[in-house]
DNA sequence: CTCATTTTACGAATTGTTTCGTATCAAATG
DNA sequence: CATTTGATACGAAACAATTCGTAAAATGAG
C-alpha cells in the first residue's frame, strides 16, 4: 500500500515530478539540467528536494550505485486527478463543468484538440 | 486597475475569498462563522489572515465603524482563470485540452452540463 | 458610569518550503 | 597513488504561511 496518494506535492516538487514523469527514471543531475532551463537554483537545492520527496514517499530511489536513480511513485494521472478535484471543490463549488468552461474559455485549444474533446464529449453523451 | 491580479492567494486566503464572493460583504465574525463549519482555528487567526489580505490588496475594508466590513478585491472569475492557467502549465504541460479531458473523464458532469459545454465547443469551432 | 463583551492590533511561536554552504565519500584521470 | 571531479548528506539560513496569546480600544448593558 503506497499511502502517498493523499500527499499534496508542493510547487517545486511538482516541477520535479514533471521531469520524472517525462523521463521515467532520472538522476538528480538530469532533473536539475531540465529545471535549469527556466529556473536558476543550485544543484544541491534540487538534490535536497528530491531527498525530501524520497522521505515523503513521492519518489523511489535506486542507490545501488554511487549515482542514485530516481523514479516517481505517484502517477501523473492520479496527481492530476487529485489536484483537479481539489480545485473543483475549492474554486468551482464542485462543478466540473464550470472548470471546463473556464479552461476552454480563457485559452482555447487548437482545432485538433477541440476534435479530441468532441470525441470524449460524444462518448459521455451516449450514457 | 486593480494590480492585484497577479497575486496568488494561499490556501487559507482562498477559503476566505470563497465566503466573500458568496456574501459580497462580510465582517470578520461572519467569515469566521462560515469557516468554523469545517475548520477549527480561532477567531484571531481569521482576523489576522484578513488583515494580511488587506495589506496584499486582495480585499477592501470599510473601517468607518468599529466593526470593519470586508469585500473581495479580486474577482472569482479572474482568480479561477489564474489558477487554472497555473495548473495547466504546472501539471498538464501547457495543454488546456488535457486538463479538460482529465476533468471530464474523472467526474463526468450531468447531461445538461454536457449540453452547455457542447454549446461552447461549437462556438470555438467556428473560428 | 462601570463592567462585561466584542473588536482590532500586533508580536511571536510554530510549521512548512526553498535555498545554499560545507563536509565527505567514491570514482576517474593522470 | 595523488588529485581532480562529481556525487550524496546534512545542517541551517531565509522566507512564507498559519496559528494564537495578549493588549488596548470601542461598544453596549445594567
Amino acid at each position: 500500500m503506497s499511502t502517498a496518494k493523499h500527499i499534496k506535492p508542493t510547487e517545486s516538487e511538482l516541477e520535479i515530478l514533471q521531469v520524472l514523469w517525462e523521463k521515467g527514471k532520472a538522476t538528480v543531475r538530469e532533473v536539475h539540467e531540465e529545471l535549469s532551463v527556466y529556473k536558476d537554483s543550485g544543484y544541491t537545492t534540487t538534490l535536497k528536494l528530491m531527498q525530501i520527496m524520497y522521505d515523503k514517499g513521492l519518489v523511489a530511489r535506486d542507490d545501488s550505485s554511487k549515482t542514485h536513480i530516481y523514479e516517481a511513485l505517484v502517477s501523473r494521472d492520479s496527481t492530476q486527478k487529485q489536484m483537479v478535484g481539489k480545485m473543483v471543490t475549492s474554486l468551482f463549488g464542485g462543478s466540473t463543468s464550470q472548470l471546463v468552461m473556464q479552461a476552454l474559455g480563457s485559452t482555447p485549444p487548437s482545432q485538433q484538440e477541440l476534435d479530441e474533446i468532441q470525441k470524449l464529449l460524444d462518448n459521455l453523451k451516449n450514457k
